[in-house]
RNA sequence: CGGGAUGUGGCGCAGUCUGGUAGCGCACCUGCUUCGGGAGCAGGGGGCCGGAGGUUCAAAUCCUCUCAUCCCGACCA
């Protein structure tokens, strides 16, 4: 491709609405636009590097056994009636109708639409396993899309479904998801973990998400510095240490807090130790419950496990007439002695003595508090967020905390789609059973982004070569000159009869503004041609990763390349 | 949806408080000179200041409403 005849517009200052580096980079680089919030164009530099994420996925998915399939993006209601999530799904799912009043939805993923494929043309278990999957544009109205391809409303995603006979063959489907996905994410030259996850409303029963590390991720994570354990903080457990009950050996009494109401504030004004309040935590079911909710006062309550727990999908914390209302007192004074509700608490709260919690009544605390014998509680869970420092739950490790970007995530379903929408096969005695399911994807774009999160400079971006837009740059420092002009086309023209994937610099620019732009569009190798290395009989070529410079002789400058291209692509 | 902020040529910004002929840098077009890390000079094109209403002799500027975008929280590939 010949850069004079091809639409790169790059920008010499980020955009003021791009906050983070991938996001700044796709913009400057020419690869993206926006058209809305979380709505973007490809730009032909950007679209390439789309369509490399997008091959690796379609051959290590071929690999792996899947069948590549294309659902429509119109839904019709029905289906997502059938399987309930009608309703439940909530404003990210975009509902429209057409000119019949007829309702359908822009769809946000596709075990509704995969699961009346297969019902009405799988009916042996001889037809398993079958694992159909899509590389799609999907729709989410996102309360908030944010940075660039990393949160769109729009966004392209692949997303495979599996069916088996029965549980073990799920398992097996999912390992082979699992292992595709790692080969997947290595080939795009990320740094990533798979770790433990919540199932979120796509429902199921065990999920790992595929998390590429970096500052600026969304998701928290830990993992073990010892062992392989590795979980989302939603998910995240703790070992817990064995702990004793002491006795208590003071009085419960109320002491004046004035305008007292965080945990700092209570610690510093009694002088205690945070870890020595309880903090009481008002909530709200979705099903209209309200309950209180014991952590340490250093801790963080995790919404998740307080849901998985109740059994509920949402818990709501109460707003300040609502506490009011529960205590009698302002918020910042809430606590659980005397409290009219179900009250659930944290491991780690049965083992404070003389303790600090809130009053019920404006300004005042309660010291020398103890569990059991002050306040009841109706059950001991582990409810609190995992942080650095905990001890990991499966050896004696020390957990880690990372920031990390989601690129993937896989579920097993079981049967809850199955179930739902009678998708059942005969098996081998010749009765109906429900097939059991498995869903995984991946987010094109956001792995895109992901990647340049991870490979990038104060100049720009460093592609890694199997997912870079352009494998070779050839820059022409002046094209005006005919012996640069003929050597640099002689190149180009040998890399690309050798497939390699090769942008020619060809344009009427000075040197130092492609310069610029060869370091700001990261392809990973640059020849500059100009007349200081052609009078030696010598190409320079220039390394975007290292930084490493070489001259070489022209006739060998191709075969050299070639060579470099395919040894940077076997990783 | 709650909290915060911003909308002025393609991009980055000033001007708004204190109403009075719409500006700067980059980019773009033409010419000349330049040409190994975002060139210089000269000339030129492009914006009814997010939108609607109002106040006023006069509105980018003041008031009301609205829309859009971004940031912080709950959702997710």
């Amino acid at each position: 491709m010949r850069l004079s005849s091809y639409l790169l517009p790059t920008l010499k200052e980020s955009p003021a609405d791009a906050e983070i580096t991938s996001h700044k980079l796709t913009m400057r680089a020419g690869m993206i636009r926006k058209a809305a919030a979380g709505i973007y164009t490809y730009l032909p530099f950007g679209l390439r590097s789309v369509r490399k994420v997008e091959q690796i996925v379609r051959e290590e998915m071929e690999k792996a056994g899947a069948l590549e399939v294309l659902m429509p993006m119109v839904v019709p209601a029905e289906l997502w009636q059938e399987s309930g999530r009608w309703e439940q799904y909530g404003k990210e799912l975009l509902r429209l109708t057409d000119r019949k009043n007829s309702e359908f939805c822009l769809s946000p993923t596709h075990e509704e639409v995969i699961t009346d494929v297969v019902r009405g043309t799988v009916r042996s278990y001889r037809q398993l396993p079958i694992n159909l999957y899509q590389i799609q544009t999907k729709f989410r109205d996102e309360i908030r899309p944010r940075f660039g391809l990393m949160r769109g409303r729009e966004f392209i995603m692949k997303d495979a479904y599996s069916f088996d006979l029965d549980d073990a063959g799920a398992d097996a489907s999912y390992e082979r998801m699992f292992q595709a996905y790692q080969n997947i994410f290595r080939r795009c030259g990320l740094d990533f973990r798979a770790v433990e996850a919540d199932t979120g409303n796509i429902g199921g029963t065990a999920s790992h998400e595929f998390m590429v590390l970096a500052d600026s991720g969304e998701d928290a994570i830990v993992s073990c510095d010892s062992c392989a354990y590795a979980a989302n903080v939603e998910k995240a457990q703790m070992r817990t240490e064995p702990g004793t009950v002491a006795e208590a050996t003071q009085e419960l009494r109320l002491v004046d807090t004035p305008g007292r109401r965080s945990v700092e504030e209570v610690a510093q004004f009694l002088a205690v130790d945070p870890a020595c309040l309880i903090k009481t935590l008002l909530v709200q079911t979705d099903s209209g419950e309200r309950l209180a909710v014991l952590v340490r006062g250093d801790r963080e309550l995790n919404e998740i496990k307080l849901c998985r727990l109740l059994g509920c999908n949402e818990v709501f914390m109460l707003d300040d007439d609502g506490v009011t209302a529960m205590t009698g007192a302002p918020v910042g004074f809430a606590g659980p002695v005397g409290l009219d509700c179900r009250i659930l608490a944290d491991l780690e709260v049965e083992f404070i003595r003389d303790g600090v919690t809130g009053g019920n009544c404006a300004d005042r605390h309660y010291m020398g508090v103890n569990p059991g014998r002050d306040f009841t509680v109706e059950q001991y869970a582990d409810l609190r967020s995992a942080e650095a420092g905990d001890g990991c739950p499966r050896c004696n490790g020390t957990l880690q905390m990372w920031r990390g970007i989601e690129v993937g995530h896989v579920f097993k379903l079981g049967t809850k789609y199955s179930e739902a929408m009678k998708a059942t096969v005969l098996n081998k005695e010749g009765r109906e059973v429900p097939l059991v399911m498995g869903c995984y994807g991946i987010g094109i774009g956001r792995t895109v982004a992901a990647a340049i999160e991870q490979h990038s400079d104060d100049n720009g971006i460093i592609f890694p070569m199997p997912i870079a837009p352009f494998q070779v740059l050839i820059t022409l420092l002046n094209p005006k000159d005919e012996a640069v002009l003929a050597a640099g086309e002689k190149l180009y023209d040998q890399l690309r009869r050798a497939g390699v994937e090769v942008l020619l610099d060809d344009r009427d620019e000075r040197p130092g503004k492609k310069f610029k732009d060869a370091d700001l569009i990261g392809i990973p190798i640059r020849v500059t041609v100009g007349g200081r290395g052609l009078k030696q009989g010598e190409f320079e070529v220039y390394m975007r990763a290292s930084g490493e410079q070489k001259m070489l002789a022209l006739d060998k400058t191709a075969t050299w390349l070639i060579d470099e291209v395919n040894r940077q692509l076997a990783g």
